[in-house]
Parts: structure tokens; sequence; C-alpha cells
DNA sequence: CCAATTACAGACACATTGTTCAATTGTGTT
DNA sequence: AACACAATTGAACAATGTGTCTGTAATTGG
């Protein structure tokens, strides 16, 4: 292993060279799901030389890592600011589950990657566990005999699992179709 | 790619080798997870020629396929001898998910590898659209607006995901604990 | 301007994959 | 038991990808 400064980059060619890569990453990813990109690709799509990816990056995951926590970062102000914004007889718990499929909706060819078929384990794998968080933070607290763990672990999965489903899907469904469908569905979860 | 003999084999030579690699698949994905398995491994363990190993399938996907169809069918089995048994009002639809739970229980180490935190991607997907075919299968035929697709989706990344975190409980639920949560918190599909 | 950092191309050893082939062994059948 | 046939084997092969290391060139911050 080398040793890689994955700490704040002060030097403006680092800088470029890492957005350079995750643009790659975002748009290779995109194309042609996670699996069958190769950190050749990745550096001949970021114009960028195959040794000085590793000078930044370990390896491909390593490079996925900071992508998905800027994503998932914008997906907490998102719901936050949704949850804000909501009049008070809305300020039931998932807020943030309309935001999300908003947000997928208005990415739908990223998502579709992200958590679609295509798509490879890492990536399935954090947003998942990134969903399980969302969900863990705003679920009401169960006083039910049902493991709250258990809750959330089920809410996430159905949630992620109908997102794969609507995000492949040909024929529209509104968003807010979409959220209606969850909820009635979810609704033992209260 | 070549020509697979994928049918009835009828030869014992066929028979033994795939059975073989079939407990060494299961063996060292218990061990090692998925990812970091080699086809090297795997006729290592089952003490088999590499060559011979490409006589019989493609790629490590299609021999964890082939062993996700017997599941398949034997769960397939098991539900129908208990639904048989099962008394008028006890009817309900999904017999098959106490036989998964049931399994996953018994093969605790496997299943923990197998859609736990450690797993492949590959798996993951697999095992999740065994489920799908599993609930759609049993799944009633909805009347109501809600897409069945969509129902059969949500369910079925309910029921792996909570399985996930079953797998991977220290204290233990038993399974007829966790049939009851999963029907329970599921209602709202019937 | 200068010293330090970063990028680069190319080469290297290494591992893995999937294919081919001739020779050998095991099987089902008669 | 003898036969024809199917499966297995090990070895060799090209192709691909990974991670490391080099010397050199370019860019940066101070």
């Amino acid at each position: 292993m080398r040793k890689i400064n994955a700490a704040i980059p002060t030097d403006r060619r680092a800088e470029r060279t890492r957005t350079a890569l995750r643009e790659a990453l975002k748009d290779l990813v995109t194309e042609r799901g996670w699996d069958s990109i190769g950190i050749q690709d990745l550096c001949e799509r970021a114009n960028i030389g195959r040794s000085t990816f590793y000078l930044h990056y370990p390896n491909k995951d390593a490079l996925l890592q900071g992508g998905l926590d800027d994503l998932q970062a914008e997906l907490r102000r998102q719901a936050h600011s949704r949850l804000v914004k909501a009049s008070a007889h809305e300020k039931a718990a998932l807020q943030f589950v309309y935001g999300l499929i908003a947000h997928a909706h208005e990415q739908r060819k990223l998502f579709r990657s992200l958590i679609g078929r295509r798509s490879g384990y890492v990536v399935q794998q954090r947003f998942r566990e990134m969903v399980i968080r969302l969900i863990a933070d705003e679920l009401p607290v169960a006083t039910e005999k049902i493991s709250r763990d258990a809750t959330v672990r089920w809410l996430a999965g159905a949630l992620v699992e109908l997102l794969s489903w609507w995000v492949e899907q040909k024929t529209p469904v509104s968003p807010e179709e979409l959220t209606a469908i969850f909820k009635e569905l979810s609704q033992s979860a209260r």
C-alpha cells in the first residue's frame, strides 16, 4: 500500500485531479454502472494519468466514498429544509421521503445507476445504509413491542426497493404518487 | 462463450462435480464472503480441475444462480406443503416466508455471508431477485389502485432487509417471532 | 525566482479470467 | 467383460486488470 494524501488538498492540481475523477466516476456510473468500470476507464475519462490515480486513492471504492458523502450531505440538507418549510400538520415522520423521491426523479439516470440493476455492490450498500440512517433519525420512537431497529430496517428496505423499481419504470409515476404509495403501504409502521 | 450442458446430468461424474462445487461455494462464502472468492479457490476446495469448472458453469455467478434456484424450488415445495396442511382460516398468502426465515435460521452463518454486510453485490442482487419471484407468485392479485409490481418490490425489499437485520442480530429473536413481526408490519399489503 | 509538490508515461511483476488441447479416466450400455 | 462415449485433467495460452515504481517534466505556493 502506498501513502495517500487523502486530507485537504492545498494544491490546485490535486484539487483539479480529484474533481475530474469524481466527475468521471459520476458519468461512467451513469453510463455503464459500477462493476464494469476500471481504473483505466476512470483515468481516460478524467484525462488523468493512471499512476496519478494512485496518488489520490488506493482503489475504486475510496473514490466512490467521497462522492457518496456529498450525495448524503445534500439529501440531508434537502430533507431538513423541507422539514422546516412543512406546515405543522404535515410534520409527520418520514418527511425526507418525498425529498428523496423528488431528488431521484430529477436525477433519474444517476439513480438508475446508483440503485438500479446495473449498479454495483458498494453503491447499493452505501445508499441503503444512508437511507437507514435517515429513517432511523426521523422515525418516531416506537412504543410497541416490535423492535425499533427491525422497523427501521424493514422500512428502509421497502423504500429502497420501491425506489429501485420506480427509477426503472418507463411509464411515469409522479413523485407525489410514489410518495403516496409508499406511505399507504407502510402505514403499519406508525 | 462456451456451450454449457446445464440440463439434467445423467453421468455421476457431472453430478459429483456440481455438488462438490456448490458445497465449496457454500463453505467459502460462509468463510470469506463472496467477493474474495476466485474460481481457483472454488476448484481447489472442491478438488476439481480448473478447466472442469468451465465445462459446467460459465462463471461464478452461474454457479451461485444454480444454488439459489435450488433454494427457491425447495422453498416453493415447503410453502406448498404448508399450505395444504394449513387450516382454512390460516390460508394466508406468503406461506414461504416462514420457510425462508427458518432456513436462514438454520444456516445463520451462511446467510450472514449471503445477505449480510460483508456479502457482495451479485449475491444480494440474486437473492433479492429470488425473493421477488417468490413474492410475485404468492401475493394475491391486488384489486386496489396501487400497482402490483410496486407492492411486490416494496414487500421483497422489506423482507430481505429485515432478514439481513435479523441474521446479524446477537440477541436471539425466534423465527416464529420474526415471521410475526414481518406479517404485522406488512399487513397493509393485503 | 526556487524549492516542493504533483503529474506523467512507461515499464514492471503479479493475479485472474476464460479458452484450447491431447491424454487419461470413469461411466452407462450391451 | 468389452465397448463407445462422456467427463476430467493439467498444462499452456492470450487477454485483461491491478498496484508499484521509476525518472522526468510541469505547476504551484511562498
